[in-house]
DNA sequence: CAGTGTGAAGCGCTTCACAGCT
DNA sequence: AGCTGTGAAGCGCTTCACACTG
């Protein structure tokens, strides 16, 4: 519905409702978008062009209602149902986040491992059964798969990312060293860990000179 | 030296680099920035810009020595020297982090781990002992440590980034899912892996309409 | 009066287009 | 001719400022 919304906007929604679940835990009931601004590192007039791309949520002269925009902003952001996410690449990081417990605790459910490698297939992790890459689209399917992790290594990557794409997967989240480009109808988000050291590191030789708490 | 550089060109001279790695490993010689444009996802008028921030790096009428302008990138990003780093954090991330060949590979080296859990401590990983939290200012300089990695619970992540920051650790690559801010003169980057794939699933509840092969 | 919603101004990044080397 | 380096134009995001409302 919504024009055209940066996708800076976005990110910063997913920060608004981590926030928004804090202030609801913590009894808060009614917020400004100022506090809002001041606990998501932005500010109120931020908040609130992010939030007019949407609609109307708030009430002029009181505020947000704390509960009532958190549940907008997940309806917004499709996290009201739960995500069935695969995990592709059963190495050390993929091990790793087959068991990490963000993903459950924030509605994303593990539901399937694959690996290429004969001698890992049929192992299990933390109750999955590891399963031969093959059998990505049949599992996709049935599983009901929405969104794959890629934890292979840089070669495989773009491979990987074409196979899940015609397993009908619609999202990829890749944390292979190398930049994947799309397939049609995809949307992939890239987290090169190492490219971030790197960017670090451009900061840490600027340094002396100009480093001031810059942020990413 | 750059008067204004903006961030995203700092990530993409990582891609160039990266770009110009395999080019260097395939016996490319000489290459045009419209060409280094399309392997890394952008085009020749954006790598031209970009480099322009640094300094004149082409031939007109020829190109970029590949060995050259690489080795020129190198030295922006402070890639030449290498960089230790410590992972904080020695739960299923953090362990996975230790273990992770891409890191050794560009030149990022991980000489300490630190946990605060006295079950975990006096253990080894791979090779390296879990430190209790006290240590980290001892072992920063003496380890010379130029980056931490922290894979940390949510609710510990400032705290520890405070702790970082005193131990005089000038940059942080935040795994927790929670944005933290930066100490004075301390760099961060935030890779909250729960809220990429909140990006994700806005992207996925959009589908149907305008889902068509984007980025991040 | 306090605080939202929003058109408009401001600003920074990207793209264009072309002069200038080779 | 081919391709870089770069001022200037274009464009999109952020910030401002204020009308509007409870």
């Amino acid at each position: 519905m919504p024009s055209k919304v940066p996708q800076a906007a976005i990110r910063r929604l997913c920060r608004y409702q981590q926030v928004l679940a804090q202030l609801e835990q913590d009894g808060v009931e009614t917020v400004s978008s100022a506090d809002i601004g001041r606990l998501a590192a932005t500010n109120g007039a931020q908040v609130r062009k992010d939030l007019s791309y949407f609609g109307d949520f708030g009430r002029r002269g009181l505020g947000y209602k704390v509960s009532e925009l958190r549940a907008q902003l997940r309806a917004i952001l499709g996290l009201e149902r739960g995500r069935n996410v695969a995990i592709i690449g059963a190495g050390n990081l993929g091990s790793a986040l087959v068991g990490y417990p963000g993903f459950e605790m924030r509605g994303f459910h593990v539901v399937a491992v694959f690996d290429n490698d004969p001698a890992k297939v049929g192992r299990r992790l933390r109750g999955l059964r590891i399963l031969p890459l093959t059998r990505l689209t049949e599992v996709a399917a049935t599983k009901d798969i929405a969104i794959a992790i890629l934890a292979v290594p840089e070669f495989a990557a773009q491979i990987v990312a074409d196979r899940v794409a015609e397993a009908g997967i619609r999202a990829i989240l890749n944390f292979a060293p190398r930049h994947i480009h799309a397939p049609p109808g995809v949307v992939v988000c890239n987290v090169d860990m190492t490219s971030q050291l790197e960017f670090l590191s451009y900061f840490l030789t600027q340094g002396e000179t100009e480093l001031e708490a810059e942020e990413c």
